[in-house]
DNA sequence: GCCCAGGTATAAA
DNA sequence: TTTATACATGGG
């Protein structure tokens, strides 16, 4: 990973876009204000900046080896993943060149568990804003925002304290997650090292985790990139773009392509 | 007001 | 085992 150590910042080549790897419906917690996008994540909070040739994240050199690096996934590379995905079939080519810029974000496994359980029967705005009061109400707060509430606090949540959160029938899901995580009945670090199949079912353990939830955790919270989740857009996608491919076609490297055809396909059907 | 949203739990067939 | 319906809430 080639990088500069600059004066308040690090830059590297632009080797991925800003816009279309945080706002592309894996992660809820980045905005853009004015130039700049910032977020907190990994109980860290980030600056960054791009411009058609350079990328800049602001913070020390320590910390963007130690967390950022890996976050953003910058040791992949996804240029080779793109021209696999152009052999698979032609069409993949159009599909990626709508957003070349993503990634795959690594998020931290309980925040991606507890997103995508509230992203069900639910639009990307209102997941923001739902998660948004997750944090401000349930996390820890720091002289740079709140961090994203650790299961341990939402174990001792009644589903009248998360009511707040405004996210409706869902509440109970955070709870049934959270109390799991505390009492051991399933651990992050055991579902880590599983094969994908032993991952999906303890995590289906938790009320308010069917398979696509299961699939959308794995893939954003455990870099399970073998997982493809299937939403009503991938459905459709897949029968009007792509009806004689399927996840398995894709490999390794499912979820990073359904990452671009997901996209694609709430923009273009 | 109306429709629907990166689904799942639950009941019924 | 497969299919239908409720679910809380608010964005568009």
């Amino acid at each position: 990973m080639k990088y500069e150590v600059k004066d308040g910042f690090i830059e590297i080549d632009k080797i991925f876009d800003l816009e279309e790897t945080l706002d592309c419906g894996q992660a809820f917690r980045w905005k853009k204000d004015g130039e700049f996008w910032s977020g907190i994540a990994l109980d860290k909070h980030l600056k960054l900046w791009q411009d058609d040739k350079k990328i800049r994240f602001y913070c020390a050199e320590e910390e963007f080896l130690s967390t950022w690096a890996n976050y953003f996934d910058l040791f992949t590379d996804y240029e080779k993943i793109k021209e696999d995905m152009a052999k698979l079939d032609p069409k993949l080519k159009d599909i990626t060149k709508f957003a070349p810029g993503i990634r795959i974000l690594k998020q931290d496994s309980w925040e991606a568990i507890c997103s995508f359980m509230l992203s069900q029967n639910n639009n990307i705005p209102r997941i923001k804003g739902i998660i948004e009061l997750l944090c401000t109400n349930f996390g820890e707060k720091t002289d740079f925002g709140y961090l994203f509430p650790k299961y341990s606090v939402i174990a001792k949540c009644s589903e009248a304290d998360l009511a707040v959160i405004k996210s409706g029938f869902r509440a109970k899901y955070l709870i049934s997650a959270a109390t799991l995580l505390e009492s051991g009945k399933i651990n992050i670090e055991e579902i880590r090292r599983m094969d994908i199949n032993a991952a999906r079912d303890a995590l289906q353990l938790v009320k308010g985790i069917g398979p696509k939830v299961a699939e959308c955790a794995l893939l954003y919270g455990f870099y399970r990139t073998e997982c493809f989740p299937m939403d009503v857009w991938m459905i459709r996608a897949m029968k009007e773009l792509l009806p004689n491919l399927s996840a398995e076609d894709f490999g390794k490297t499912a979820g990073m392509a359904q990452q671009y055809i997901f996209h694609y396909s709430r923009h273009h059907l």
